[in-house]
DNA sequence: ATGCAAATTGAAAACGCTTTCATGAGAATA
DNA sequence: TATTCTCATGAAAGCGTTTTCAATTTGCAT
C-alpha cells in the first residue's frame, strides 16, 4: 500500500554520484559540472524524485513556511489581508500555516506555540489586542513576527497598518461638517487597543476640533457581528444620534439595515461611515461610505516585510504605515 | 543572536535518563514509572523544552499537518468551509497549510506538489473542477485527499457535498410554482462540472417537470463576481426573463442590485434564488432567498472524514451527502 | 612537462526525534 | 528457591536532507 518513496540516496546510486552532488543540483548550486548536472537531472526525472521538505527542514533549519494567526477567516476584512499575505508568500516560495484564533488570548498563545514547534520561519499575527502574554511569546520566538492590520501600543513588534487615529478623525469630521451634532461611535470591544486607544482618540479629536463635548452616551460598545449592529437601532434612536462612525463593515451593515428597517432614512436622517472598505460596502443599499484601506496591500506588505526579516535583509522601517482614504458612497450626504 | 535551542538530548542528560524515556513521557507512552515521569517532566519544565515538530515528522513520518487548497479565501463560501475545516483540524491536533489556487489548474497542480513535498498527512481540496491532471496527482499522492463542496463526476475521490441537482431542481421548481415562466439560469463558468453537469441538470429537470422547454437563451454564463452580476441586467431584461436561479451569492447580489438599480422590483417583477446561503443573503435588500447548505459542516465533515482516512479508521461512506434546504427570504414571492 | 589555483566531487557528520530490540529488575508462579 | 513474566529502560539505528572539509581533477600559465 505504501507508495514507494524515492530518496536522494536512490538518485545518487542510479546516477553514480554522491548524495552531496545530487543535493547540489537540486538546490541549484553552480559548482557542478554541466555534464554531471544533466546526468543527475535525468535520473531525477526518471525516478520521479521529489525532495522531502521535512528532512530538508531538519537539516537546513529552514522550513519555508510561515505561520499566520487570524481571528476568523470568515471575516472579509481579515481574509482580504490573508489573501495578500498568501500571494506574496507564494511569490517568495513560502507556504502559510493558517490558524483561527477567535481573538481568544489563550488560543492565540497556544497556536503560537504549536507554530513555533513546527519551526516556522516567521509569523504574521492579526488580532486587535496584543496582550502581555502574547508579547512575551513574540520575544522568546526565534522566528520574526510581524503584525498585519493590528496595533501594538509599544511599537516594538514590526507591523503594517494605516493611521487609524487620523483616519477616524477625518471620517468623523466629515460627518460633523455635514451638520451632524450627535455622532455616535459604534465600536467593537473597548478592551481592544485599536478601539479604545486609536479609533476613539480620532473620534474625540474630531469632536474637540469642532468644539463639541465628548459624551459617553454616544459610545456604543458591542461585538463585531451583523446582528449586534442590527440590534443597535433602538439605542441609537433613544440617544438621539444623527450619525455614526462604525468600526467594522459587517457591524455597519447591521446598523444600516437596522435603521432602514425601522424606517429611518439613511443618509437623510442618519449618516453612517464605516471603517474597512470591504466588498460589503458595495453590497448594501445605500452603499456605505467608508474609510478606505489597502487591505490586500497591508497583508502583502506585511509578508514582504517578514521575508526581509527572515532573510536578514536590512529594513528601513519596522512599522509601516500605509495611506488611507475616505470614500463617499451613499450613506453620507 | 540564535536563541539557544534545547533538545531531547539535553533533557535526557539533565534527568539522567535516556532519550527514549524522554520521548516516551513527551508522547504520553504509559510504559514509564511515575517517579521517572515526574522527574523528566520537571526537567522539561525547567529547561523549557519544546519538541521540534520537524524532527518528529522526519522520524515518525507524520507531520500532523494537512494541506488545504482553496480557490480564494476572500470568497465567503469557501472561507466558511475553511473555518469548519480548521476547527475540526485543531480539534484533532492537526494544522492547516492554506493555499489559494484561483481555480487555476496549473497553480492547483503546483500547490499540490509542494504540499506533498512538505509531507502533509492529508489534503482537502476545494475547487469547482477536477481536471484529469489533478485526478492523476490525487492518485499518486500517498496522502489521502478529500473534496469539500466540490464535485468529482467519477466519484473516486472521497468528498462531502450536498445534492446539487436536487437542490437546484427544487429551487427552480419553486420559482416556476410562483408563476415564473421564464427562469434564467445564471451561472459561473460552464466548463466547471458543478455548473454544467449538476446545477444545469437540476434546472432542466425542473423545467421538464413543469412542461417548459429548455431554451439556451436563458442560460447566462459569467464569472463569479459581483460586478458580473450587476452587469447582467440589460441582458436579463432583453431576454424577457422574469426570475433567475443564480449559482453564487456574490454573483446573485450583483444581479439583484443591478436589477434594483434599473428600477425593476424584486420580487414583484423578478424573483431571485441563490445557492449558498452565506451571510451576504441577509445583507442585501431585499434579502435573498436561497438554497441552504451547511457550509461550516461541509468543511467540518470533510476534515473529520480526512482524519479517519489518515488514521486508517473504517469509513462507511466515502462520498458524504449533507442535507440542503430552501430558505425563503425576500427575493421570492 | 610541471606546478598551482580553481573547479568538482565525495565521505561523513550533523539535524532532533521515534522506534525497535535487548536487557535488567522485580513480581508472580510453581 | 528456581523459573517465568511483566514492566522499565537504554542503546542505537534510522528518517532524508544539508553542509563542511578534504580529496581529486582539471585547466592554465610556465
Amino acid at each position: 500500500m505504501d507508495k514507494q518513496t524515492v530518496t536522494i540516496y536512490d538518485v545518487a546510486r542510479e546516477a553514480a554520484v554522491s548524495m552531496a552532488t545530487v543535493s547540489r543540483v537540486v538546490n541549484g548550486n553552480p559548482n557542478v559540472k554541466p555534464a554531471t548536472r544533466k546526468k543527475v537531472l535525468e535520473v531525477i526525472d526518471r525516478l520521479d524524485y521529489r525532495p522531502n521538505a521535512v528532512a530538508r527542514g531538519l537539516a537546513s533549519k529552514k522550513t519555508t513556511t510561515v505561520g499566520v494567526i487570524i481571528p476568523d477567516v470568515t471575516n472579509i476584512y481579515f481574509s482580504s489581508l490573508a489573501r495578500g499575505i498568501d500571494d506574496i508568500a507564494m511569490m517568495y516560495k513560502y507556504n502559510i500555516i493558517l490558524a483561527n484564533s477567535d481573538e481568544n488570548g489563550r488560543k492565540e498563545v497556544q497556536v503560537l506555540n504549536t507554530l513555533m514547534a513546527k519551526q516556522v520561519d516567521g509569523i504574521i499575527f492579526m488580532g486587535n489586542e496584543i496582550t502581555d502574554d502574547l508579547r512575551k511569546e513574540f520575544e522568546r520566538s526565534k522566528a520574526p513576527v510581524v503584525l498585519a492590520g493590528s496595533v501594538d501600543e509599544t511599537g516594538e513588534t514590526p507591523s503594517v497598518n494605516i493611521d487609524y487615529v487620523a483616519a477616524v478623525q477625518e471620517a468623523v469630521k466629515n460627518l460633523i461638517d455635514h451638520g451632524s451634532k450627535k455622532v455616535a461611535f459604534v465600536s467593537g470591544p473597548m478592551d481592544q487597543a485599536i478601539n479604545s486607544d486609536y479609533r476613539l482618540k480620532g473620534y474625540k479629536q474630531a469632536l474637540a476640533a469642532a468644539g463639541i463635548d465628548y459624551d459617553e452616551r454616544f459610545v456604543f460598545e458591542t461585538d463585531y457581528s451583523y446582528q449586534a449592529g442590527q440590534a443597535l437601532e433602538p439605542a441609537l434612536t433613544a440617544a438621539g444620534a444623527d450619525a455614526a462612525f462604525v468600526g467594522d463593515d459587517e457591524l455597519a451593515s447591521g446598523v444600516l439595515n437596522g435603521l432602514t428597517d425601522a424606517g429611518i432614512d439613511v443618509p437623510g436622517q442618519f449618516e453612517i461611515v464605516t471603517s474597512n472598505d470591504t466588498k460589503l460596502t458595495e453590497l448594501v443599499r445605500p452603499k456605505l461610505s467608508s474609510i478606505t484601506q489597502p487591505l490586500y496591500d497591508i497583508g502583502a506588505v506585511a509578508m514582504r516585510l517578514l521575508t526581509k526579516l527572515m532573510e536578514n535583509e536590512d529594513v528601513e522601517d519596522n512599522n509601516v504605515v500605509l495611506p488611507y482614504g475616505l470614500m463617499k458612497r451613499q450613506s453620507t450626504k
